[in-house]
DNA sequence: ACCAGTCGTTAGAGCGCTCTAACGTGCAGT
DNA sequence: ACTGCACGTTAGAGCGCTCTAACGACTGGT
């Protein structure tokens, strides 16, 4: 496996050519304030003419900081983590910090070992969006590097969690659900998916408060697939349920297909409502009356929270809530007339 | 901007606690088989006692290859790059490579630091899906380097491509139209975008050889809102056309919605086509027909193209085509009866 | 007994950069 | 003149690894 090409010039090579130092070059480089104009002008020629291309490793090697910040997104299918990516993008480039990305593709095995490929590669910190890993192994990865945890609460000496407030969530589906007349919710979750926990528990607390009969929960999981089955699962039974909570869009898609194969007419035989507020959500087709998780928001948050640990905000260990927003579309109307 | 954390062990401590010399450890990372079983476990007992973890970038600079793939991705609310993604992934892992990712975030300047950051990263190669970046760049960013671009056609002596065929894809389209009875289709094309032009040419090609009316060109983009856009231009006239061929998905889908909106029925009224079969398109409540590109195909193909590279086939040249398939959904049906 | 050949191991010279400490220079103060 | 100091520059020792060449120990053939 031979990288082609010519080699590259080295600051050396630079150096020569520009009648100084190596040490005077890897200043000018630095964009070092100790430099007199005239040289820094024969050293920026120099490379300019040489073509020369600073080596990242070595000088990540040499300083022992990498300035980059490892992003694992759990499944670039869902445009969920597009927003996250969104949101952390704008704030690296406001840090001057580099981003590297890497998708697991929802395996369990593949997480750890993009995990694992982050720390080799030495990131100042890492950024995991929505991991299904074990808490144990993320804190264990968060020992040599800080780590900020997105959609999930996983917190240790060097590990912080930026989520969405699922009580507060859940509480807008409830509210939405009773003006709408309501007074019970079918809740298809999210199964071991991050976050699926806390918002099971939040739904079903939400309900209680509001005086709902108990929120019926079905197992489920973060795709369509999950929400396909679901969806079967609810149309053997004899009555469906007058509102569905799915545990995010996606499986609320597979859901709003399935009964529609199946003849039921949504909202107007069932309310259903997402969570996230993906891009499909709004697509005008689908109208899903959704959770918007603030997703750019989430990810400029968890960013700074970065941020704070590489200024040596030592055992801060924040749980950073973003406060969701319900958006209202066209697939939540008044139940169905009883009998 | 510190990292945080203890020091690493290094080599040289795993080979003190172990008894051996530090390069007997670098060959048992490197699972060389001249070391002897019993040394072999002595160094893994010692490197698991410690924590031991590689550093990739002393090992990369070291050996001076780096085993990494650099991957540009457009835009990640484009599910097209995330199939894209799926077949590059497969391809990587089948040949122990890693994939490191960067979004550009259609900037032009983005792409090019994108770019830059790779090389600086000393990528062993790299893949550009759908860059916009004028091609003199792209070959100069490959004179090192060996790149792969997907989805346009810019070859250089280091640069290969791989992309749709757009002539089989238009005349699918076409087939599909003619079939349906129309004799005539508009195009809201990619503009700038990769392979737009391409797609341009080969739609108005095939329309004029199965004797349709001249195909006539709507500026467009790759994305929902040029699709809304492009939509209400449509709608500013006193007649719509009877079918509409649309740069992508995403665009195809602002139309959609935009139809939706003004009350034109699809298909009843238009017949519309998109391109891509991104998973959108595959929604039950959007059931586009579309032309799916086969993009984990795509995927697999430019790693396999990367290899060949690495395998040192010097002036290859290769610009792939693969065979784009129509996906008949419910957005085309046969023209409305005239006036 | 000798040399040749194999095998597992190691010393040591890099890879291309950063960074500390020291350097020479010119200029102000005494 | 001499000291002190700021400034721009540089030598040189790493960073943690790979890899070539050489090493000693052992085998087998003669």
């Amino acid at each position: 496996m031979s990288r082609a090409g010519r080699e590259l010039p080295t600051m050396e090579d630079v150096a020569a050519r520009a009648g100084v130092s190596r040490a005077l070059v890897s200043l000018v480089m630095r964009d070092s304030p100790k430099v007199s104009l005239d040289r820094r002008q024969r050293v920026l020629d120099a490379a300019q003419a040489l073509g020369y291309r600073p080596n990242a490793l070595a000088r990540d090697l040499a300083s022992r900081r990498s300035g980059t910040v490892g992003v694992l997104l759990n499944d670039l299918h869902n445009p969920f983590f597009a927003g996250i990516y969104d949101g952390l993008e704008l704030a690296a480039a406001e840090l001057g910090l580099r981003l590297v990305l890497t998708v697991s593709r929802q395996r369990d095995a593949g997480e750890q070992a993009a995990i694992d490929t982050m720390l080799e590669q030495r990131v100042d910190g890492m950024i995991l969006a929505s991991p299904r890993l074990d808490a144990e192994h993320i804190i264990a990865a968060s020992l040599n590097t800080p780590v900020v945890v997105v959609g999930r609460d996983v917190l240790g000496d060097n590990c912080d969690s930026v989520m969405t407030d699922e009580v507060v969530g859940a509480n807008l589906v409830i509210a939405h659900l009773r003006a709408l007349g309501h007074t019970a919710v079918t809740h298809v979750d999210g199964g071991r998916g991050a976050g699926a926990h806390d918002r099971r528990l939040a739904i079903g607390e939400a309900g209680a408060q509001a005086g709902f009969d108990p929120v019926e929960i079905i197992p489920g999981d973060f795709t369509e697939a999950a929400g396909v089955a679901a969806a079967r699962h609810l149309l053997d039974r004899p009555a469906l349920p007058t509102a569905v909570f799915a545990a995010n869009d996606l499986a609320a898609i597979g859901m709003m297909a399935t009964f529609d194969d199946a003849g039921v007419r949504i909202p107007q035989d069932v309310s259903l409502i997402g969570f996230d507020n993906s891009s499909v959500a709004g697509l005008r087709h689908v109208d899903l009356t959704t959770v918007d998780q603030a997703c750019p928001e989430m990810g400029r948050v968890a960013m700074a929270c970065l941020r704070r640990r590489f200024e040596g905000a030592p055992a801060a260990r924040a749980a950073l809530l973003t406060t969701p927003r319900l958006v209202a579309r066209r697939t939540t109307a008044p139940p169905r007339a009883e009998g």
